[in-house]
DNA sequence: CTGAAAGCGCTAACAT
DNA sequence: ATGTTAGCGCTTTCAG
């Protein structure tokens, strides 16, 4: 029986012999300091600090049947959405252990359940993030729950578990959106909203009906295009909207993505920006500075939602179950309108 | 010495129970089927499929001190490259396994090699896939290799290590830009380069300089700024070449990011595109079609080389140490030019 | 408060 | 060709 000491990695056996206890009490002091006299903790964690010691994720991972993984689970069309999500989401796991592993999902696959559940039973993640519109899917979050899976949404409306929910009151957005397009003396004023699969877009249509109402305006029929949340479906919709007899003289898109493409129509039709046509984007995504002349957007603060969906999911780790109290309700983070070039169409 | 059944989760034991054999010899016919017996094999192999038993990843990689994680190691500045990446990456990790992780990393930073082989000490992922520039830091490179650590680099240059990079033939981009701007009728053209520490710089500005040279055409020194390969310093560099006396007619940017710089600070400054200034990009982002008019971009096939480079990375598993004769030399992916609105500047 | 022994699920050496 | 034994590095009984 030779210690057999691996080419320079240190293990839980050597901090155990250096300080002349057993592994097991180590491991105490790793998981439950409490529990261990304090001179003998003290000592103990002093060698830990000393040789740089980090228990291996592996040997953990397969002890407690949990990897040390975070996985965000998206179907979002949106690559930008997607990156500042994972910006925020890495900003947060910054400096720990846990690492973020990407895993798309498509969920008009008729086994994505089964993809995501297998990839869970598999890999034994600590936690999931869900974005939208993944994130709305009660079903998936029933069987999670089901397994004792971690896990938090990003949702814009309340989910069975408002308390590992990560908010943004997207029909707030929607009322900025129009009180932003009536007050530049906009009356003509048309929606291009996203999928109606996703909750979102009834948020946002939902706002932005309220906030017309405000001032006794109404959203007619035909001035109303649903669109796919990305470029093309911006740019088809528009055309269709600004070719049309009575066409608007602004239009709230449900994203930026959809918004540059109404940029796009509008020059293309010649329709000229802001002279002719005032446009609102969703999500203020760099797109906005990046068009000529740069865009009015909503600014949903992405990134800080990825980080705070992190940042509750690591939180969920230390509080013991049922500890939850000091999270009462969703994270809610809010919205504003960021106005770059407003200006009034007439 | 109860036989606890984990909750459903089927493990190797109840395979080897149910083959009447023991565990090891189901561990061969997953490693290495050849070293078993075809009838017992074939028999096991049913019971395996049977069951849609896959071996616990964590107990592997705490085994074979090797997890099943891909790391994306990056330090680029366009999101939109990252996504790509990802995509492809992606696309070829389906189906498999592996996960991909992300590790963004600052080169700036006095301790970054650290943090990357502490991540690769703690961890033991399968492999890593590095972009440029943090690919092409062969000091890294190095320390990896003395750890036998996969890894595959993607790259515009010929790293150490030719049969483990995907590399993108940059200088030929660079060429076939200015040959598309000559042929387009321009003779004032000017360059906004990246930064000095990416080799795709010094590749694209050295092949557009002898595309130039193929007409008897020289880069004028005033006609060359130094970007940092983001959209602000595509504005400022390019408000720079256009205020000045001597403007150009055509500018060919670095990347896509600037070149819509470029537009931004063209309409500006009341340069008409395509009218008084033709522009050229190099990646062919999603942006070159979003902006109006259309750009004209060097296509660099982003989402195909992040997928190679991680069928790269798969292969190197199969095939056995030294045994990489069928990969002889990098990996070299094609680039082209996709022309959308090309117009002459008069 | 601490330790010995067993186990997580798999693979590597060394038998047979 | 197959089985036995001993790990990988950590945690969890259950004694003491």
């Amino acid at each position: 029986m030779t210690i057999q000491r691996s080419e320079g990695t240190i293990t839980i056996n050597d901090i155990a012999r250096m300080a002349g206890v057993s592994k097991k009490t180590v491991s105490r002091v790793l998981n439950a300091p409490s529990t261990v006299r304090e001179k003998t903790r003290l000592e103990i964690q002093r060698i830990i600090k000393e040789y740089g010691f980090v228990p291996n994720p592996q040997a953990q991972a397969l002890a407690l049947r949990r990897s040390t993984l975070i996985a965000l689970i998206y179907d979002n069309p949106s690559p930008q959405y997607i990156v500042n999500i994972q910006r925020g989401v890495l900003s947060a796991l910054k400096g720990t252990q846990y690492q973020i592993v990407l895993r798309p999902c498509d969920r008009s696959e008729p086994d994505y359940h089964d993809k995501i559940l297998a990839f869970v039973r598999l890999h034994n993640p600590f936690g999931l993030i869900f974005v939208p519109s993944v994130s709305e899917d009660e079903e998936l979050a029933a069987a999670l729950r089901e397994r004792k899976q971690h896990f938090v949404r990003i949702a814009s409306v309340n989910t069975s578990d408002r308390a590992k929910q990560i908010k943004t009151d997207d029909a707030e957005g929607g009322r900025l959106a129009a009180r932003h397009l009536v007050q530049l003396g906009h009356r003509k004023i048309a929606h291009i909203h996203g999928p109606e699969s996703f909750m979102s877009t009834h948020q946002r249509r939902l706002g932005f009906i309220e906030g017309l109402r405000e001032f006794d305006l109404e959203l007619a029929p035909n001035m109303i295009a649903e669109g796919a949340y990305n470029f093309d479906s911006g740019v088809k919709c528009a055309t269709k909207l600004l070719l049309a007899k009575d066409r608007p003289t602004a239009i709230f898109a449900g994203n930026d993505e959809m918004a540059v493409g109404v940029y796009f129509a509008a020059r293309k039709a010649g329709v000229r920006i802001p002279k002719d046509l005032s446009v609102v984007g969703f999500d203020d995504t760099p797109m906005v500075s990046r068009v000529w002349p740069a865009m009015t957007s909503v600014r949903s603060p992405i990134q800080e939602v990825g980080r705070s969906a992190a940042e509750l999911l690591l939180k969920t780790d230390k509080l013991k179950e049922g500890d939850l109290k000091d999270i009462p309700d969703a994270v809610t983070l809010d919205l504003m309108v960021r106005d770059s070039t407003a200006h009034i169409a007439t």
